[in-house]
DNA sequence: TTGTATGCGTTATCAT
DNA sequence: ATGATAACGCATACAA
């Protein structure tokens, strides 16, 4: 190699180290902030990377080093209201510590959920924010990532991770209290499915149940509504078959903000009045509720601060995977958000 | 470094040449598709990898090819229906063809858009799908990215990169002819601004003069309306003031959809019936705009062709750099949805 | 068609 | 506080 082809290529920390007249040990120092340094030293380094234009090889590094500075981010898909939000906020509070984000979409399918640490992605991350909606805790064999992980929303893997999420017993009793509050009884639930605990269905429909009894209201069975994805077509869907099976309701709690909108949606399409006849109330929070008509009552399970937490924990896990102590879960905090949906009560509708 | 270590650790090219009985040369052969190989040979390569569990290293293979089978997504906002619907299909077309994407968002600020491509990231990916909202042509001396790049949306950098994009023009045509069609005379326009051509609210404002042109109907640029970002907020505040200033208007057009959503949603507060006084259509074809009461006309960009072809041009500069015969400008298709929300035309509300 | 040898640019060990 | 040097695991000339 010429001189001159090196001239135009990409200086290295070697041509660094020779233009600050110190050793590549002492210029890798520097960039891996070594506090044992004398400031002429320092300074003779920085001259000489500013000079020549030097940016640490992240490939080398990588290799070396074992470590790629990034994480995974595992949602069933970035398409949703929630989903894009939480995504939106991993990826800040990642860049705030210096971490990149790859994002990895499963479909909420059981293979690709299980399968997603592992092969190019899982070897080529630090570690994973990772949210499954197919698993259950007799999957937790299969899992065999052998990274930090920080599970979001739901308790599948306890003790094998750190977990993030709200308390979901508390936050659809919550829900449940206020549309109780405005005089509702006949309060249909969307989202219910047959996965037992600490499934985040389960667990909110625990809390639903809790709310019912606590104000001595039957339970009807006929007023829980499973449905598959939880997105506004399912949400539309499960009222339109409500409605058609003659069962009566006074108000509706979508276990997420798309199933809630989609509920009132299809209310306002067939021309029945929210929430003067029914009311209609979700959990999530996002934009999408805020510009509803009527403006949609939610929870709100401060995404930000899930987001930043899970961040947190993982980086912390990196930084020390030896670090014992056992592994936290973090409830975060939830807000209700009274709008316009749930407003005005109307007894017996 | 004893025998019981290197058991424990992960196998590498080394070992698998060594338990196939071959090179590392003809391990590497395998891992790159190299056609010239024994049956016999890649049985014995396929064997013994299996038998190890051997995958590649990533770190080593991006160090010594100075790949990473990894590229950027730089968009303004992941927490927007329009960019996580870009951004999941741009992942599921990035997948089929092996390459990994790192989603950045740059808040549409012109700094971080013109820095999003160097620095960290910069170095580890391979390329870019690039859809800035703040540059303008004269910025293309400040953006030096030295790798394949594919803009999506706008034709800033024209002659710098391949482009991909709906006919801007034509779209807004379109639009305004099918509410020209339904009767309006009185068409405000939500996201106007001051840039010139080629920003996309350049040509789609030139599509709607033409097609008030063509109709006869008088341009007034009261109903023009500038706003700052493209969200539903946006969309409200604009509709508010035209509403609050007096001025007279029975069609909406947003020039996407969170923009015509948030003018529906202020139509709806302020008691206006839509589509009976006034329509409203937008641009983007999101879910929101499918689940919205009255349902959405808008024009649909196609965001899956617009995706697939933006990755399949990129892989291609990636595979081949050096390919020449100049950049590429795609045209997506698009098409009018017409739904509730301008039905039935009103004359002169 | 396959093998040998070298180096990619960094980090880490050890010595000073 | 700094330097010399050996890996990290793979790809690729070049040789055979």
């Amino acid at each position: 190699m010429t001189e001159i082809e090196r001239g135009r290529m990409a200086a290295t920390m070697r041509d660094v180290a020779q233009a600050a007249g110190v050793s590549v040990k002492t210029v890798s120092n520097y960039f891996n902030g070594y506090r044992y340094m004398s400031a002429a030293t320092r300074e003779r380094v920085e001259a000489a990377v500013e000079q020549l234009g030097y940016q640490i090889n992240v490939a080398a590094r990588n290799l070396r080093s074992g470590r790629s500075r990034m994480i995974a981010l595992v949602i069933p898909e970035l398409d949703h209201p929630y989903y894009s939000l939480l995504a939106q906020q991993v990826i800040d509070a990642a860049d705030e510590v210096g971490l990149s984000v790859l994002v990895e979409t499963t479909g909420g399918r059981r293979d690709r959920e299980l399968g997603a640490l592992s092969g190019v992605h899982g070897q080529v991350i630090d570690g994973a924010i990772y949210e499954p909606i197919a698993l259950r805790p007799a999957d937790r064999g299969f899992l065999d990532a052998a990274m930090p992980l920080v599970m979001i929303g739901e308790r599948v893997f306890d003790g094998l991770a750190d977990h993030v999420l709200i308390n979901d017993v508390a936050a659809a009793r919550t829900a449940m209290e206020h549309l109780i509050a405005s005089g509702r009884r006949r309060i249909a639930v969307i989202g219910t499915n047959d996965a037992a605990p600490p499934a985040g269905a389960a667990l909110r429909r625990i809390g639903c149940a809790e709310a019912l009894d606590a104000a001595g209201i039957p339970f009807d069975e006929r007023l829980m509504l499973p449905v598959g994805p939880w997105h506004r077509a399912a949400g539309a869907e499960a009222i339109a078959r409500l409605i058609d099976e003659g069962v009566e309701f006074d108000a509706v709690f979508g276990f997420n903000d798309a199933l809630a909108l989609g509920a009132q949606w299809l209310l306002a399409q067939r021309g029945i009045r929210v929430p003067e006849q029914v009311a209609v109330m979700g959990l999530d929070d996002t934009e999408d509720g805020r510009f509803a008509h009527p403006t949609l009552t939610t929870v709100s399970p401060g995404v930000r601060q899930i987001a930043r937490t899970a961040v947190e924990l993982l980086a912390a896990r990196i930084a020390d995977p030896t670090a014992a102590g056992g592994f936290q879960t973090v409830l975060a905090d939830f807000d209700l958000m009274a709008r316009e949906s749930t407003r005005a009560a109307v007894a017996g509708a």
